[in-house]
DNA sequence: CCCGATTGAGACACCCACGTCTCATTCTGC
DNA sequence: GCAGAATGAGACGTGGGTGTCTCAATCGGG
């Protein structure tokens, strides 16, 4: 069985978003290795920690080029983002925990890269009318994050349907829960 | 300095919640008293998280009751609700990620109780008319959480002002992002 | 004021995960 | 088929956190 990275990064995701604490053992095994080849690989739990970090960049880096966030109107740009977030949500949820860990130190470029993208996108809507002005486009940023992780976990836990996630995280964080008069 | 066992639980809630994998040690310090104090009063780690546990549950109750669910139209009581929360929104997050290590086990009765009353409340709204039928209750719920949790972090952090918790959570979860037309 | 209870500081052993190493086995390219 | 590389399984030492214990100092009620 071939060591495939980006395979055994995938699989470290996904056994690490459901618990954290995971151990290197653990991994490797959810990763169908040994525990030596792992540490061949990725130094130790950090290095594999920092893999994990580059893998979600580079891959919403992707997601966010495929949603093209700079075409038509904002809201529909976020719906393509939240599309293309949906299979790396697991990691994304990983993540965003994992990152409050690293109070003090400075934030990693990437993110602050990949923030600034959404921020922008929020800010866009609001120039062009679409999006609220008295939510902060950290706020919505920070919120879409949340909603991605939650939604995530509670599909991972059975209590939202997995064919729902996309609908349930553009509806509720574009149209809120309250029943609109219009509607 | 007397030992205060609730002041004790408040002070680990406020580290662990920003940093989930602080030592007994550090927790002991935050809470100034020494390691063997707070060995005495709870035998172990998992013990004090336990009891952490109880105390979020005992503080939402409280919050719970103290937000009338049942008055008035669910909105109103979803802000009641908010705003009860507030002071114990660390916990919470802390709470929420924790309870993601317990997957397999039956999961804490005191949680299945408050997550039923928050259900219980949509299910209430929509039942008014006020809460959209398209986003299930339980989701709803876990988006309560998790922009609650999201926020309190944001705050932390510093990129949500902490005057702004209670308008920024209500005002996305309730309205959502979108500028709706009658506004 | 005194005596019991509680606390803080430190010492101690224990345990688990980590990281490294070895060695036989398997895989892969030539 | 062969030689070199890569892998899996296991052994091994280490470190850091945990849990327990002791002992002197402090606190608090009678």
């Amino acid at each position: 069985m071939a060591m495939d990275r980006d395979q055994v990064l995938r699989d470290a995701a996904a056994l690490l978003s459901r618990k954290s604490t995971a151990t290197m053992d653990e991994v490797a095994r959810a990763a169908g290795i040994g525990r030596a080849t792992l540490h061949r690989h990725f130094a130790g739990r950090d290095a594999l920690v920092r893999a994990l970090e580059d893998l979600g960049i580079r891959e919403f880096e992707v997601a966010f080029d495929n949603a093209r966030l700079d075409e038509g109107t904002a809201v529909e740009a976020l719906r393509r983002l939240v599309a293309e977030a949906e299979p790396n949500a697991e990691l994304l949820a990983f993540l965003v925990t994992e990152n409050q860990l690293f109070e003090g130190d400075e934030v990693n470029e990437g993110w602050a890269r990949l923030d600034a993208r959404v921020i922008a996108l929020f800010r866009r809507g609001q120039e062009e009318g679409d999006i609220r002005i008295d939510l902060s486009p950290a706020w919505l940023t920070e919120a879409l994050y949340g909603l991605i992780g939650s939604c995530a976990w509670a599909v991972m836990d059975g209590r939202v349907a997995a064919k729902d996630f996309q609908y349930m995280i553009t509806e509720l964080l574009l149209g809120g829960a309250r029943r609109s008069v219009e509607k």
